[in-house]
DNA sequence: AGCTCATGTGAACGACTTTTACATGAGCCG
DNA sequence: CGGCTCATGTAAAAGTCGTTCACATGAGCT
């Protein structure tokens, strides 16, 4: 039954037309599917309905289109941290913990960018455009890490910022990795990674010094009327970071 | 130039002797040069001398090779862990982040047992002893983490120790695939990886309300006297736990 | 209408994985 | 010691991939 190739071509003619496009978008799936070790470069091909030699004409190699798709899903990741972000609203501490949220969303719902971007194990690198979407991602934890060491309570040195989010970025990929993924995931946890990584940050930032009882601060001027709490031991939520066993 | 495998069997005679070993060891090397995605079944062969068939009667296929590594490597892993904890000597906080240290030490010394354990892609509860070798690591760090746990200031709700145990896991296998191997270490940082995690556990474990400003504890008995300082806010060690820029 | 160049095709090469039928020889049994 | 057997190794073959090359097609410009 070879009539289907026939048959394809006659739908589209000799020339894709968008062969870039939806060869980015079989192997996403495919990637989705059997991970970045198994997805093939001639079963993508195959998908988009053209020759197994056709990709060449868009990317140098299978790398080429992995790397690609990294790229591309660094950018999206930076779009929802981004998001997630939103710029210290309502307040600092929480958008903080939206960013981590963000993190294993994306990780969850994006799979295969997520394999891509850290579990295909291509150089970061060999790419220079991958590399600057990579660093672009990271600056939004970056600023907003710095944002948040602006309001470290007096009195306690302040942490560089850049540890901070160095800190915060390793909690939520070491979460992401172990916990929040495939069949990694299968490991019964006592709580949701969801859970899990907001109390990790909830424990650290409060070993800064930080208040982690949230509450709406005045969103008018952030910085300026730390809260009394701030370094005194009583910004512990009732029941610990961990909240309560349900 | 085919002579060499005449060589080789001259040398050694029709039957191998040790081959498994030898394959398991040749993989190694491998994986080591060129990761676990790289690696290739042929050449293991190639390299203990005997034809692309021979590796089939030791291993049912490539994945069963690669889990097999694995699972050694977990075994090594845990003695290495469990050597770090020491059962807690000279005090629990010290040692527990001797185990972070071993982690990353690890990571580093053993790239390819590290790669074959967490970044190959392989299904951990494929094969069940492989799950059980991941288990006991685990045990570990649980184990540190119900010590330390039991050492939770009075005044302050205990934490979980699995809870602990998570996430003190998830900063040191964050910190090790985001910075501590091959050319993701490409990053710049401000500290070494060593230093990135132990700053992320002391802040972490002071978020907890332990006391972090090491001293020799009595090594008799060490539950009972908690110093002083513990749930008070004068724990930080000098310059806090990212010390001092040198 | 004709040219040109980006884009796609088919065939071919070498490497890899895995299976199959056959070869070898180490260890046991009489 | 002679012979049997079975674990262990080999060669050959089929099927898949990645990649390259010479050639085909047709979209868009002149």
């Amino acid at each position: 039954m070879s009539w289907r190739k026939e048959q394809r071509r006659a739908e589209r003619g000799y020339h894709h037309g968008n062969l870039k496009e939806a060869l980015l978008q079989a192997a996403l799936g495919l990637i989705a599917e059997k991970g970045a070790a198994g997805f093939t470069f001639a079963d993508a091909a195959r998908m988009a309905g053209v020759s197994a030699a056709a990709p060449y004409r868009h990317f140098r190699d299978r790398d080429e289109l992995l790397s690609s798709i990294a790229q591309r899903g660094f950018e999206q990741f930076e779009a929802r941290l981004t998001s997630a972000w939103d710029d210290g609203r309502p307040d600092t501490v929480t958008a903080f913990e939206r960013v981590g949220k963000a993190y294993l969303a994306f990780a969850r719902d994006e799979p295969a960018f997520y394999n891509a971007m850290f579990e295909s194990g291509l150089p970061v690198d060999a790419n220079p455009a991958l590399q600057a979407a990579s660093e672009r991602a990271f600056n939004i934890i970056r600023a907003a890490a710095e944002r948040l060491a602006a309001l470290a309570p007096p009195g306690t040195p302040r942490p560089p910022a850049m540890m901070m989010a160095l800190h915060i970025w390793s909690m939520a990929h070491g979460v992401a990795s172990l916990f929040s993924r495939g069949d990694a995931a299968r490991r019964k946890l006592p709580m949701s990674p969801d859970e899990l990584l907001e109390a990790e940050v909830l424990i650290y930032l409060r070993g800064l010094g930080f208040p982690t009882d949230r509450r709406p601060q005045k969103k008018s001027a952030e910085p300026p009327p730390v809260p009394p709490e701030a370094s005194s031991g009583s910004g512990v939520p009732p029941g610990g970071p961990w909240g309560k066993p349900k």
